[in-house]
RNA sequence: GUGGUCGUAGCUCAGCUGGUUAGAGCGUCAGAUUGUGGCUCUGAAGGCCGUGGGUUCGAGUCCCAUCUUCCACCCCA
């Protein structure tokens, strides 16, 4: 949870809108039946609670001041501005909490979500991009997922908007060539027109919308583009300079560089990162980038932050969906003891702490039921040996043990048993 | 936020242009087998047909509202 003063205006126009608020608590009415009946941000009457109330915007601000947080980075920056005198520069960090948007939920959208992110903040060294994608290479390799890793750099960004005369219209354009390969060329060039975008400026574009092919011919286009952009010319210089680090890392999984990829959180100010699963319909399961003055907004100005989130339930699904867990997953318990009765319960528990103590995992059933059923519970989780402890082996000491794979049944000593499941 | 969609047994679903007692498979429970799982057979339990209202002699079925599910857009992990 958060105040909302520290989320609103971090995510652009939508990600406000995303944000879930918390009622206050105690009587946060109190006061507001003697306010005159008003009308809402478009001049028109409102009528019940809302009609109290001078505005529904600080009728909402009256009644909620906290939210819950949209994800991990700027609670975090807001963290490290609190904590400055007590950490080291340049500061890492890793964090594993869920978080929540109010969204509709839908395939691979949740309403809450656990983000996995990683940190760096205190450098404005591009070797802290090149160490995250290395983490992110790792990560999906181990997990047997193949990726492609997008990147760009919001300056570049910045440079096309400022290189085509229209830098105020940077959120428009990079909205709108995000949806090139999906609505296509034409589709994009009326919506810029829509945003306001005039022809000239919109012609000046084509070539970046037509942009193919190798990433040096990108970067040529780019250049030429930028001869009066200073902000374009930095984020090339980014580009080409992290580009070169990648080079020598031999990363398992497919990398590229594209301008088209916009990423709307408005905080980003360098590289930015987006991660999807090949071969699967979901959207990005890891994405990140670089953060130039998120701490300023806080007072802490002149620190700069990168970071990458992982997408713990996306990358799950993915996982479920590829097939990608392995079976052994379900093979949790070694050892059932059956339940014959209260005093082999109790002969039974003892058995069973020692051979826990060996770090064998193991159970007892937890009533004597049918022993029918005591076998079915094992056969159906898999547990593969079940000990049997009824009057005779209480007597004699030897345990009956069945092997639930083939079905057979030994005697043997408790030491026996030990060593037998240690093999 | 916009558009669409779904809701019937624990689960997955069937139920025709409204018509008597709402079905199946799986699961659960009991038995065949009183200390022996998987396979098989026999039987049983289990339903305010999402909720509220309406139309009708009669509603799981038609209409309205509402909630919920899922999906797409927007956006994102």
């Amino acid at each position: 949870m958060e105040n909302l003063s520290t989320l609103m205006g971090k995510y652009g126009e939508e990600g406000d809108k995303l944000l879930f608020k918390i009622l206050n608590s105690g009587n946060y009415l109190e006061g507001m039946q003697d306010q005159q009946p008003g009308s809402n941000n478009n001049g028109n009457p409102v009528s019940g609670i809302a009609s109290r109330i001078p505005d529904l915007t600080s009728f909402t601000r009256h009644i909620s001041e906290k939210g819950l947080r949209y994800d991990l980075t700027v609670p975090f920056a807001r963290f490290v501005v609190q904590h400055q005198n007590e950490l080291v520069f340049p500061f890492k960090r890793y964090q594993i909490q869920p978080v929540w948007r109010a969204d509709r939920p839908q395939k691979g959208r949740y309403r809450e979500f656990f983000q996995c992110d990683v940190d760096v903040i205190g450098s404005p060294s591009l070797l802290y991009e090149l160490e995250l994608i290395q983490i992110i290479d790792d990560v999906f390799s181990r997990l047997g997922i193949e990726t492609t890793t997008v990147f760009n750099n919001r300056k570049i960004l910045a440079g096309i908007a400022e290189a085509i005369g229209a830098p105020e219209k940077l959120t428009d354009i990079t909205v709108a060539i995000d949806k090139l390969d999906k609505t296509g060329l034409e589709k994009v060039c009326l919506e810029l027109n829509e945003r306001g975008l005039s022809d000239s400026a919109i012609a000046a574009l084509q070539p970046v919308l037509l942009m193919e092919g190798r990433i040096s011919d990108k970067i040529t286009i780019l250049e030429k583009l930028f001869q009066n952009s200073e902000t374009g010319n930095k984020g090339i210089a980014e580009l080409k300079q992290l580009l070169g680090l990648i080079k020598d890392l031999s990363l398992s999984n497919k990398w590229n560089f594209d301008v088209r990829l916009a990423r709307g959180l408005n905080y980003y100010t360098g590289t930015i990162i987006e991660v999807k699963a090949n071969d699967v319909s979901m959207g990005s399961i890891c994405g990140g980038g670089r953060y130039d003055d998120l701490t300023g907004i806080f007072g802490l100005p002149g620190v700069s932050g990168v970071g990458i989130s992982f997408g713990a339930d996306r990358i799950y699904d993915v996982m479920n969906e590829l097939n990608k867990f392995p079976d052994t997953i379900l093979h949790t318990t070694k050892v059932l003891f059956a339940n014959f009765g209260t005093e082999e319960e109790k002969f039974s528990l003892k058995l069973l702490s020692d051979i826990r103590k060996e770090g064998i995992a193991s159970e007892i059933y937890p009533d004597s039921s049918k022993l029918k059923k005591q076998l079915e519970y094992a056969s159906r989780k898999q547990i593969p040996f079940v000990v049997l402890i009824g009057k005779d082996e209480m007597e004699n000491g030897l345990l009956t043990v069945k092997d639930l794979a083939s079905g057979e049944q030994s005697r043997m000593s408790r030491e026996e048993f030990i060593s037998k499941l240690k093999k």
